[in-house]
DNA sequence: ATAGGGTTAG
């Protein structure tokens, strides 16, 4: 057993004789659970064995203590507790603590709190300072505010009002629920704050996105001469961030340099999505690209960048280089990089990442079986989406507008409003676009109206713009007009642009004219307006008015962007086309193709206006 | 011997 006992704690042979085993084997034990880890189980089960044959378990209270601390440092709770309920000897304030502790740090709240109750009936052990901070974290995870204020009584009653442990629990617990009241008065209460006990106001405040208030305490513990820590960095940068205030960002960026904070990983990957969502790319990328130590944040936060700023091509090959260097991507990494490949249509990467997924046995959670119902879906393959929808385990609201929406776009609107009517959720906003977009899709336009007059959410852009949309397919191009005219406050130049595409579709370019000065007054800055009410007066066959409308949009110096598409073809990359230009290799044999469509589509009886765009080409990988 | 904040990604 010795032998053993000295291999497993690296015990110096002159020690093991000295042995009277308890301190030194505590202080091992103590050693070593301060590098645990899950993986430290093994070991830490061995030594629990060990400690029950030599019955040091039962002569020593310290290695009872150790051993509980050590199994909630394996993220092992069960075996805590039964290595707390299993002991020789009545377990001592510090092996309650511990139990405590290890329920409570490794999500099991209730069960911290069961075992703080037969704690408090017990005869004569009292809760001390260590014992609240677990406890009042464990009632903040239920979210039980009666309960959190009892607990605060309990603090007067133990004469503990001044502890700054129990505070920070209390601080945290208060802003979790939203009680700043209270949680202004603990902190007050406390004569000798420390940095944590400032963490948990600024932080607590940033999460409840009460922004100013994190900046105040902020700005407060800097006057008053505290040192922030990482996690007050963290914390204070996480409020520029969902304001997407770059200006803010950067200065703590500034100051993270100044105080040495510059190389910490978690600050860095901070930074990385503060510039990304202030839609700073580059900037995300050099502090990416400064990094000796990157971790899977760091990826997930540089892909979602590129993201941000719809560089989907980037935020592929991002993808790649990850897998390159050895990280594994996971659920976060896909949702992230799926909606690349939906917007790209590159349905080759999206079958290649569902592939990875399962083969790694990634786990998916909603956002995945989202992003890849919608992946199949924008890429296309209607049948593959809808398979991804009736397998999915647990659909939210998201699920079911994605499964309406690719019905919608697929021009099955009468699908669509079966899977509408067949909703487990409560619609949202973006469910009735969906839903309003299959009508017009459709030409579903009475039930559409019905629709869009009952639903139960505030109308916004969106949902004007279907309506539009709707009317003017429908035909009802004055009923379009109206709509387009309400809507004006809420989506501005969209809704003419929508009932112009219409008019035109209809022929009816004494209507596009009238629509397109209308927008040329709202927004004389851009090009769109003005192209359309000079073409519209073209076909029309008012040749004088087209003249002075281009040249005056020549004097005002506005200028067309030309527009782009793209296509995947099946092992040969990404193909784009920018309106305007023919430099594709094989425009040639295209446009043959384009213009036997054109004359099918003709033949069917359809108004066609093909041949605007040239063909280009763009590889991104 | 035991304790509070545990940061960042969809």
């Amino acid at each position: 057993m010795n032998i053993k006992a000295q291999s497993l704690l690296s015990l110096p042979t002159k020690r093991r004789t000295s042995f009277s085993s308890l301190s030194s084997l505590s202080s091992h034990l103590y050693l070593l659970h301060h590098r645990a880890a899950p993986h430290y189980l093994p070991k830490a089960r061995e030594l629990h064995a060990l400690l029950l044959t030599s019955s040091l378990l039962s002569s020593s209270p310290p290695a009872l203590t150790s051993l509980i601390s050590l199994y909630s440092k394996c993220c092992c709770p069960a075996s805590a507790l039964s290595a707390f309920y299993s002991s020789p000897s009545p377990p001592n304030l510090f092996a309650w603590n511990a139990a405590i502790s290890a329920l409570s740090s490794n999500t099991l709240p209730a069960d911290a709190l069961l075992l703080f109750r037969f704690l408090r009936s017990h005869p004569s052990l009292f809760p001390d300072h260590f014992t609240f901070p677990c406890v009042i974290k464990s009632i903040s995870d239920l979210g039980d505010a009666g309960d959190l204020k009892n607990t605060h009584a309990l603090l007067f009653k133990f004469g503990l009002v001044s502890d700054v442990f129990a505070s920070s629990a209390m601080v945290n617990g208060y802003l979790k629920l939203g009680i700043v009241d209270d949680a202004e008065v603990v902190f007050d209460e406390i004569p000798e704050k420390d940095v944590v006990l400032w963490n948990s106001m600024v932080n607590g405040f940033a999460q409840m996105g009460r922004f100013s208030n994190a900046k105040d305490y902020f700005h407060r513990m800097l006057e008053e001469g505290m040192v922030p820590s990482r996690f007050t960095v963290t914390g204070i940068l996480s409020v520029f961030t969902s304001t997407a205030d770059l200006n803010g960002g950067r200065n703590i960026h500034a100051f993270v340099v100044k105080i040495g904070y510059g190389f910490d990983v978690a600050i860095s990957n901070s930074l990385i999505d503060l510039y990304g969502k202030c839609h700073d790319v580059e900037e995300a990328a050099e502090v990416f690209e400064s990094m000796f130590e990157k971790d899977i944040f760091s990826w997930n936060s540089i892909i979602s960048a590129f993201e941000y700023s719809a560089d989907h091509p980037k935020a592929l090959l991002l993808f790649r280089q990850m897998l390159c260097v050895g990280v594994q991507p996971d659920s976060i990494t896909v949702a992230a990089v799926l909606p690349a490949c939906s917007q790209l249509a590159a349905l080759a990467h999206g079958r290649e990442i569902h592939t990875y997924l399962l083969r790694h046995g990634i786990r998916g959670d909603a956002f995945v079986d989202n992003a890849l119902m919608d992946m199949y879906a924008k890429c296309g393959m209607l049948d593959d989406a809808r398979n991804a929808f009736d397998v999915m385990p647990n659909r939210d609201v998201a699920s079911w507008n994605i499964i309406i929406d690719a019905y919608a776009s697929h021009g099955r609107g009468e699908d669509a409003l079966k899977l509408f009517s067949a909703m487990t959720t409560e619609p949202d906003e973006v469910t009735f676009v969906a839903v309003l977009s299959a009508c017009s899709h459709s030409g579903l336009v009475e039930i559409g109206v019905k629709i869009f007059e009952q639903m139960k959410v505030m109308p916004v852009a969106e949902h004007y713009l279907c309506m539009v949309d709707m009317l003017g397919r429908a035909g009802m191009l004055e009923k379009s007009k109206e709509m387009a005219a309400a809507a004006e406050k809420a989506c501005g130049v969209k809704g003419w642009r929508t009932y112009i595409a219409a008019c035109k579709e209809r022929g009816q370019m004494e209507r596009v004219v009238e629509a397109a000065e209308r927008l040329v007054e709202m927004e004389p800055a851009g090009s769109g307006a003005w192209v359309m009410a000079a073409n519209a007066y073209g076909w029309v066959g008012k040749y004088e008015e087209v003249a002075e409308w281009r040249g005056e949009m020549r004097r005002r110096g506005v200028r067309k962007v030309p527009g782009c598409s793209w296509v995947e073809v099946a092992g040969h990359g990404v193909h784009t086309f920018i309106s305007g230009e023919r430099c594709h290799p094989r425009a040639e044999a295209i446009y043959a193709v384009i213009h036997e469509l054109a004359g099918w589509i003709r033949d069917g009886g359809c108004l066609a206006q093909v041949g605007l765009n040239g063909p280009g080409e763009y590889r991104w990988n």
